[in-house]
DNA sequence: CATTTTTCTTATCATAGGTCAATGCCGGTG
DNA sequence: CACCGGCATTGACCTATGATAAGAAAAATG
């Protein structure tokens, strides 16, 4: 299953067989069930995760005990909590698996360390992160600015697969509306789909 | 001006005068009169801002015309535009100063470049974008579980300068609503200190 | 310091989306 | 195969926030 995750590296960076051997004896791939939790509010996390297989997500829970989705993280994401990552803190978001699925598990200073023998894995490192930067300023434009529709559409186009894979209140749950909401957009979807 | 740089560096990781010394010719200091435009959308920007005195914005604006602000960065915050860092893209939003500010220009290689001389550039580098992710999750969880005034109450306790700064009209931008709510919210929240 | 422009407030009315409740629809599981 | 629990849909109603318009206040400008 490794070899999953060094073929993504090596489709990122320069990275030969024998570099990743080096490396890779820092990762464990772990398996987690449907539903299981895999970092609870509070807790302390010092592990990213990286997707083979399956479908994770982080989420938090409001006053009103109402689930709010961060993020899905499908194969060949990364999810992680950075509370814990950058100063042992603990975290204000769940973490658990939506699906079966299969992941690295690296140890926090992976990066680092891993730099040391193969320096690329900085550049891969700060390109990753940039790019979750540029997903999360373009989500929260359309939280700004854009209706439940407008925001459907936009989420079908950019994760279609999921659109599938997950139930229907879990992606109202990430536009940030009701599940009978999102059932009325689709309604009038399907209206405007036959006028059309 | 540069100075002012160097102690922030210094703060965050161990890199001597020296070192310093050494990094600091690929860097300019621009000063951007209040107004002046940075960057504009449709454009391409290879260029990082790291703000010494003053305060810098990022927005779009929407089909109606509407701006919405995603980011502000006020004195020792970032500000760059990830399309044109990662791909040479245009970018989807503009860049602005909403005061006079002095600001340091990295060229977008900077940080490549310099941890060739001083390795923990990178580490730098790493956990900036780290705790940008961080502000911008939480920010993204306020958008889908807080009210408007929620809200603007953690805008406050977030950025208590800010809300000194800049017009209430911004801040109803960057909080997702009109600046006729913004008010509203205002008048709520004056009449329940009263009553407290 | 008078004038113009921008920002803020207030009031009224409109609407997207929330809430609550009922119903039907599966896909498990005993 | 009957039952159950999670999901999706729908309808009736409600509320937070948007739209519009007007005036007041504050700030910029000459």
């Amino acid at each position: 299953m490794l070899e999953l995750f060094k073929q993504y590296l090596q489709k990122k960076v320069a990275i030969t067989d024998e570099q990743f051997a080096l490396i890779s004896d820092k990762l464990k791939i772990k398996t987690f069930e449907k539903n299981e939790m895999i970092l609870m509010k509070g807790e302390v996390s010092s592990h990213v995760y990286f997707v083979l297989d399956g479908l994770l997500r982080s989420y938090s829970i409001d006053s009103k005990g109402k689930t709010h989705i961060i993020q899905f993280a499908p194969e060949q994401w990364w999810l992680s909590e950075r509370n814990g990552i950058l100063f042992n803190a603990e975290s204000e978001f769940f973490l658990d698996a939506i699906e079966t699925t299969k992941a690295v598990v690296l140890p926090k200073d992976f990066i680092t360390e891993s730099a040391k023998i193969v320096p690329c894995m900085y550049e891969l490192n700060a390109s990753m992160l940039n790019n979750a930067i540029r997903f999360m300023q373009k989500r929260i434009n359309m939280l700004l600015s854009a209706t439940a529709e407008e925001r459907y559409l936009d989420f079908i186009k950019l994760y279609p697969n999921l659109t599938l894979r997950v139930p229907q209140w879990m992606i109202a749950s990430y536009l940030g509306i009701t599940p009978e909401s999102l059932s009325r957009v689709r309604k009038d979807l399907a209206h405007k789909h036959f006028k059309a």
